[in-house]
Formats: structure tokens, sequence, C-alpha cells
DNA sequence: TTGAAAGCGCTAACAC
DNA sequence: GTGTTAGCGCTTTCAA
């Protein structure tokens, strides 16, 4: 080791490097003095092979990265959770599970590659089948065989749906619909929840659902079905608002008016509720926060903090514009 | 080494997992039985620790990832460089690198963490200034400085810029303006460039141009500018989609019609392009591709290959829609 | 408080 | 072709 030029031991320089308490002052000047001066950067690589961490982190998110990188809500996690790296030693490793078991991932996490790991969990198949033995916080709320003992940040969903809900009921609404996600998406189970439980806390029928794909074709033909069997509705809960444009689309198809005719709530608050011509009313969920709370609980969690929570639902907000 | 379990010495089971060529075949199978059963995954920070080789390679972002992330564009590249990835035994490490010259990222990629760098760079100063003695290939053309010596792949944003605007000469229109992007983005440089070829070409004065930002807020200022000095524009070349539609909703505003008053076209076939009451015609770039050959050029250089371009310029296209 | 020495798990000469 | 033997650069007991 070049900084031996300090006049000291390696197992000096290493302490001083990692700020050890007990080391003379003068000393840690002069080494300090010579890392500077010769540029020395410890070689990431020794240091965890005896230490045994890494100081680097997973980010896991599903395959289909083509939804998810462009997607406002993702795209705002990651940031929440670059945010919450930045000031701490740790470095972020991208890794795009596939669904095939015995992928590169997998394999990558059980390498001792990473302290931890931070899975974007949209579909119920999409936990880490492998357990490893490394620390792992969710992003969304994961399976529910897993949910308990996991640690995972979620959004209110269920708040927010029936927050949604009970906008449509307080507009005097009463024949209200729903366009729900897909049934393996914990994100859209939640948010029909929490339509069901307004529902039934109005003493209204929570039958007219219909299920979409969060896509805005999706959305296209489930509202068409939709409308096919009630068409007397007065009021809509859709569960993204890029499904909202989709049924919007179809409503003013059928003659309807928004919101006199039908009133619409989307879920996401995200740009496409303000790029249609109608600006539209919906749930706007905390996403960059819930980012930087996953990797806080995971950094916490690596640190060896005992009481870390396991689970941590963050707050969702209804945002009136115009379509309800 | 557990799996020495196998009946053979350590480096009998290294050169297995490495596939090297001279182990007899039933030395092989036994090994890699023992391998399986053991379940042993080599260590990584062991292996590059010796090897030199981390099978790390960085994807350093500039800091405003708000706009990086939900960005389209760099969504893709992101895309396609995860997808060059996956058949590469190489992971991806995110820096979002800081303007702060003594960040983390720098110190990052000189402790030798990563083998290879992949850098966004829009903004001319966000080429990384600390030269490491690691491959770095760029995204986007850099600083005309290190334009030569640097390995970058970039869209044709110049021909782009060039057919546009063609496009524009071609339907009839004589008084054309443009509404560029920021001076230090050579993204927008390089449109800019094409405008004026093309204009200079056709004999069309190139001067009724202003700057905007990226941004639709900046597009609406710099649109309203441009009307003040010319009112008789009759085509508008706008340096991207989204810039289009600021610019757009001001020439509405000022009653003009598109494309009959004013034909427009815009840059990067983003949604924003079909999102809008009128379809933007556009230049495609391709996003994927470009994140996906940045990729294979840093494996190439990582693989020694000497023969790799330092440039590479990937071709455009004019996507005609309705707005001109 | 500091130094000496051991060793983290692996690969790469070098012999056999 | 395979085993033996050195380290890779660092942290960390253990003595001094």
């Amino acid at each position: 080791m070049v900084a031996r030029a300090a006049g000291v031991s390696r197992a000096t320089v290493s302490r001083v490097v990692n700020g050890s308490p007990k080391v003379r002052p003068d000393l840690i000047a002069s080494v300090s003095e010579a890392v500077e001066r010769l540029h020395y950067v410890p070689n990431r690589a020794a240091r965890s092979l005896v230490s045994r961490r890494t100081g680097a982190i997973a980010l896991v998110v599903p395959e289909d990265v083509s939804r998810f990188f462009g997607d406002p809500f993702f795209a705002a996690i990651v940031q929440g959770i670059t945010r919450r790296l930045d000031t701490s030693d740790y470095v972020l490793n991208l890794l795009v599970a596939s669904s095939d078991p015995e992928h590169k991932t997998v394999r990558y996490l059980s390498q001792g590659s990473v302290d931890g790991a931070l899975v974007i969990s949209h579909h119920t198949g999409d936990a880490l089948s492998t357990p490893s033995r490394i620390p792992v916080v969710y992003g969304g709320r994961p399976a529910p065989e897993m949910e308990d003992e996991a640690y995972f940040v979620d959004v209110d969903n269920l708040g927010g749906g029936e927050a949604a809900t009970g906008r449509l009921i307080d507009l005097g609404r009463r024949r209200i619909g729903s366009i729900t996600g897909p049934p393996d998406m914990t994100a859209g189970i939640d948010r029909l929840e929490g339509f069901r439980r307004a529902m039934d806390a109005a003493g209204l029928p929570a039958d007219a659902v219909e299920a979409g794909d969060f896509t805005v074709v999706g959305a296209v033909a489930a509202m068409r079905r939709l409308l096919e069997r009630e068409t007397e509705i007065d009021g809509l809960f859709v569960a993204s608002d890029l499904m909202a444009v989709g049924a919007i689309s179809v409503l003013r198809e059928s003659g309807r008016r928004i919101p006199e005719d039908v009133a619409v709530v989307g879920f996401d608050d995200s740009p496409a509720a303000i790029s249609g011509e109608i600006p539209l009313t919906t749930v706007r969920q905390p996403s960059t926060e819930m980012g930087f709370t996953m990797a806080d609980a995971l950094i916490r969690l690596l640190a060896g903090e005992a009481d870390v929570p396991r689970h941590n639902i963050l707050p969702t907000s209804l945002v009136v514009r115009a379509s309800a």
C-alpha cells in the first residue's frame, strides 16, 4: 500500500480511512495528507472481500421495463430511491428481473454482490421466488403469502379508492361503476376494495365492475362491456388515469357528458390526468416518497436497526379537478 | 472451498466454473454436480480482487433525474442498455451524477468498482470532468473538446432537423421559423444546424429562430417572442414534441390554424406527439437502439476489441402525421 | 494507540 | 490436464 509513505502501517491507514476513533490526531493528519497527495482510493473488491459488505443495493424491477421506465410513477420511485441513497454510501444496482427463475438476477442476488434489495412488485408473482438471505424491502404490497413477514412500503390504495368513490357518492351519484386493474396486481385489488367499502358504507351495490389492465385499450374494452350491462351509470371510479382517458373517450362516444352525465375519478395523478380535454379528478400518490421510504427502510435494516416497521402505508389524497 | 468435495483441487473447480477448455469431461461433470448440489456461487468480491474485473458497468445520468426518468427517450435508452446487458455477464450500476465534482460518483468511478461507464450527456458540461482510466461510451454527442477522442453514440439530430425542415419546404412554406433547445445541449444545437442547412439549401433565410428549453412553458414563451417578430410565419420546426405542444397552443390562441396557416414539425416522436388534438408530424429517433448500441460498444471495448467505432450516428426518420 | 500477521475466496503462474 | 503455491488489497484480531 503506497500510502505507507505516511510513515505508518497499513493498519493505521485503514483505521484512518475508516474513521476509527482510536488514532492519534497527528497521525490521522499525516495519513490524510498522504492519501490526498497520492490520490489513494481504497479498492472496493478487497474491502468487501474481508468486510463481507459490498456497499451496494439492488433495485429489482419486473421484466417489462418498457412499461416501467416510461411510467411516471416508477420514475418518481427511482428518483426517491436515488435521493435517499445520495446521502448514504450505497450505490444502486439495477436488475431487470426475468420471469425465468434461473435468471442472472437470482444468481446475482445470491452471489453476495449486494447488501440488500429493493424490489418493485406489481404483479403478485413478481416477488422474489428464491428467498435470498439478504434484507429485502418491497415497493407495493407483495403477494398475500409473504405479506406478513415481508418488509414493504406501499401507498394507501385502499384509502384512495375509498376517497375517490366517496367523492362520487358525495356528488349524489348513485349508480357508480368501476374499472379495475388486473386481478393479480395488489394495487388494483386494493383500489377495488376501497371502492367496495365506500359503496357498502353508502348502502350502494358494488357490482358494476369490469377488469382493465392499466392500459388505454384495455380500459376502452372494459368500458364498452360495462356500458352494455349498465346503461344508467352516473359515476365511475377508474383505477388509473391512463385507463380513465380510455373510459372517458368511450363514454363521450356514447353521447354522455363528463361530468354532467357521468362523473369520473381516476387514480395516480399522472400527467395523463391533465393532458386530456377535461382535467381529471384523481387520487394522488406520494411516489417519490415511496422510493425514498423504501431505500430508507433498507438502509436502516442494513444498519442493524431492530425497530424498522415491516409495513409502511403512505397516505394518498384526492385531487379535485373537472371530471368529478 | 466446499466444492472440493468433488475430489479435485480448487484450481480445477475454478477452471470448470470459468469454462476453461482444458479440463477432462468427467471432472467437469463431477465438479458441476458438486457445484449444483452444494449451491456453490463464486464470491464476486474475491473474484474481482484477483481478476481486476468487476463485471459491472456504470450508467451515469445527469442530476435532474426527475426529468430523465420520466422522459420516454431516456426510458427507451435504459431499456436498450438492459436488453444488451441481459445477454452479457455485466450488471448495471445506476449513478446519478451531481454537478459537485467531488461527488460520490467520481470517487466511485475511480474506485475500480466498475469496468466501464455509459454516460448520458445532454448538457455540454455533463461530460465526466475527472478522466477515469476506464472505458467510457457517451450517449449523445459530448462537448466539442472531447468529441474526437471520445466514444459516443448519438442519433442523427442534424439529419433529422434537415428532414423536418425539408418537409416544411416541400409543403411550399417559405417563412419558416424554429424553436430550438438550449444552446448548451448538443442535441438542440445539431437540430438547429439541420434546420439551417435545409433553409440555406432552399435559399431561405434561417433567422426566425428562438431558443426554448425543451419544456412546454419555455416553448410557450419562445413562441410568443417569435410571433412578435414574425407575424407572417407559415412553417415551424420545433426541436421537441413537448415544445411543439406548447408552440401549437400559442399559435392557435393567436387564431392560426394548424397546418393550414402554420405547418408544424416536432422532434422525438414521443407520446406527446399523438396525445394532443392534432397528431404531430415529427422526427423519430431510435432511442432503444441507441441504448443497445452504447452498451454494445462498451462491452466490445471491454473485451479488448480494437475496431470499435468511436462515433456512431443512428439514423432518424420523418413521421408524417397531421400537423405538417 | 499502533504494528505484525493472518486471512477473506478466488485466479493464475508454474510445476508435475 | 491437474495440483501447488502465491498473492490480489484490504480489515482485524492479537501483542506490544
